[in-house]
DNA sequence: TATTGTTATACTCTATAACTATA
DNA sequence: TATAGTTATAGAGTATAACAATA
């Protein structure tokens, strides 16, 4: 017996040809299985914000988590690396080059601590305070651009609730 | 008149001492003004549901993007790679050693198309198709547990609809 | 001994350009 | 000329281990 013969038709890959005609992407990509997962929906709205954002920001130059230390040195100046890096859920070792980079561009700046001689305490400059608050600008109209898609305060005040219950 | 005396204190990596009293951290934790942002509150929930549904899926080994291969090739068998790709969202370069992996593991296989000798058909395999209802089984347990994180169907649904609005 | 900032390293995800074989 | 799959590569983001200075 030929096993030659009955072996199954390959292509030019050395892939078994399959007689099953082609899905209708159109179709597929109207209905995925993935659509009804809170999980899922909650990636791709987190995506498209983030892109959103990242788009508006790009005339300061800050990406997310830059624009997110610039925010919270604002709020808190003289935070130490440590505690600044635990509030943004960032590791300590991941926070030394953000960090480096925005004392490079001189937004922030390291003052050593009286106190504890081992760490920093972390401030702003005046450029940095000025990009602050060009930030909370474009952040806020960002902000009310998401609260009108969401269909208006009560919306977004709701979703905020959902989305606590979620963060645990 | 000498410059080094008035100089400002530095520390051992010299860096100027501050004279500000360090931010109690607790108190910063519980207050960062990124706490109002949506994109913020998004993002913390988009991480927590992702880290939990990794938890859940460790036994599986399988991470989100294989699950979300894995599940749309079980409702579209016979899909190329490149739509295949399109569905998630994800580009068809990224696509090839994801889809390499779950050919190696035996969960699918790709098949040569006999209309297009470019492009290949994608199928999970019989251990694949039981991998996907073990799967299914997991994300139904989790998304139960979700939906009642979430205070339950109605709270669920409505968040669904607000996400979607942010997809756009 | 423990902690702060740091370096080095690795792994995932994502993005782009260029190649091949087909169409 | 354009498309499907592929390779190579580079950039973020994230994770761990280990080290020096300091507590």
């Amino acid at each position: 017996m030929n096993l030659r013969d009955n072996a199954p038709p390959r292509n030019s890959r050395g892939k078994i040809i399959s007689d099953a005609p082609p899905v209708d992407p159109a179709v597929a990509s109207r209905s995925s299985p993935l659509d009804a997962l809170i999980g899922y929906q909650l990636r791709r709205a987190q995506l498209a914000t983030f892109q959103e954002f990242i788009g508006r920001f790009r005339p300061l130059k800050l990406r997310p988590a830059e624009f997110a230390v610039i925010m919270v040195l604002g709020a808190h100046p003289g935070l130490k690396q440590r505690d600044a890096a635990a509030i943004l859920a960032i590791k300590r070792a991941n926070f030394v080059a953000l960090m480096d980079r925005l004392e490079k561009r001189g937004f922030a700046e390291r003052k050593a601590s009286s106190a504890d001689r081992r760490s920093y305490a972390l401030f702003l400059t005046d450029k940095g305070r000025a990009t602050a608050r060009e930030a909370a600008r474009i952040s806020e109209r960002f902000e009310n651009s998401l609260v009108s898609r969401l269909g208006g305060k009560r919306e977004a005040a709701k979703l905020m609730l959902l989305l606590a219950r979620l963060t645990g």
